[in-house]
DNA sequence: TATTATATAAGAATTATTCTTAATTGCAAG
DNA sequence: CTTGCAATTAAGAATAATTCTTATATAATA
């Protein structure tokens, strides 16, 4: 449960942040945006469009497309896994980690002893069966951090 | 590089592998297989169809597909992020990490102060610029682990 | 070698996403 | 409070990614 004040916080910081990037507060923006607060599921576009058409019968899967995706521009919301993208494989069972540019979606292979060694936190434990611990570091390759 | 010795002992698992699931030797399995190995890009369907096409002129892109698949359901290979499946948004900007069901693909939020604060490391830094650290458990949620 | 369950190619179908265009609307300036 | 315009939207077409259907071919086993 998110008490109002928080709502009311989350709710300015948005209007900040749209303001800051030029985005004008439209209604589909402002339902959109609420309607992906109180999910708690982290929804899909389609999911997303399900339940705003309820409120707002007019409005276009296209827009619940492009808004979600303005807003994880922004960084008002984030995009999880999946993204979205084809499916990728890797060839290396072993244990190993990977970087993901967020510019060229290119994924390379890193080692990290730390990482290897994460251990499975107890609260997690008992609602849930680890199969593997995946460790990403996003951010961008070199080529593309040249600008 | 992959040595000869390792690429034959990678072979011969890769057909262990298969006769344990009944999977049979086709020319078509064998050349998906050899040449995912042979990606160090994390190739997707399309990639690895092209590239055996060369070779292979008559092989359909279903077959990648579907062969693709069947080898990381076996364990022989591993899919990586992206999932091939819908955008999913999160309203969480704040720090925290990922449960994800294989089974059902829920994703749940959880919090954990070791993965708050992993370090990067020093290789890393060199080549690539980290905007931030994901930390996803893959498994089964409680609901999917009762089968 | 004959049998049979499995796998394949081909193309249709489905699903997810983006693009195009014309109409609409926030919002800033007067 | 009106006006003007750039930004935004709805609608549907277009594209991309993936799966399904079906008839044919083929590995593996007896």
């Amino acid at each position: 449960m998110i008490s109002n004040s928080a709502q009311f916080e989350l709710m300015s910081e948005f209007r900040a942040k749209c303001k800051k990037h030029n985005l004008k507060m439209t209604p589909q923006r402002v339902t959109i945006y609420q309607e992906l607060v109180k999910a708690k599921d982290h929804p899909g576009c389609e999911d997303i469009f399900e339940r705003v058409h309820k409120k707002f019968p007019d409005i276009s899967l296209d827009t619940v497309y492009r808004t979600l995706s303005t807003f994880a521009d922004i960084g008002v919301i984030n995009q999880v896994e999946g993204y979205g993208e084809a499916k990728r494989y890797d060839p290396n069972t072993g244990r190993h980690h990977h970087l993901r540019c967020l510019k060229c979606n290119s994924i390379v292979d890193f080692q990290d002893t730390t990482f290897n060694n994460l251990r499975i936190p107890k609260s997690v434990e008992k609602s849930f069966v680890v199969n593997n611990i995946k460790v990403i570091l996003e951010g961008l390759c070199k080529e593309c951090a040249k600008k």
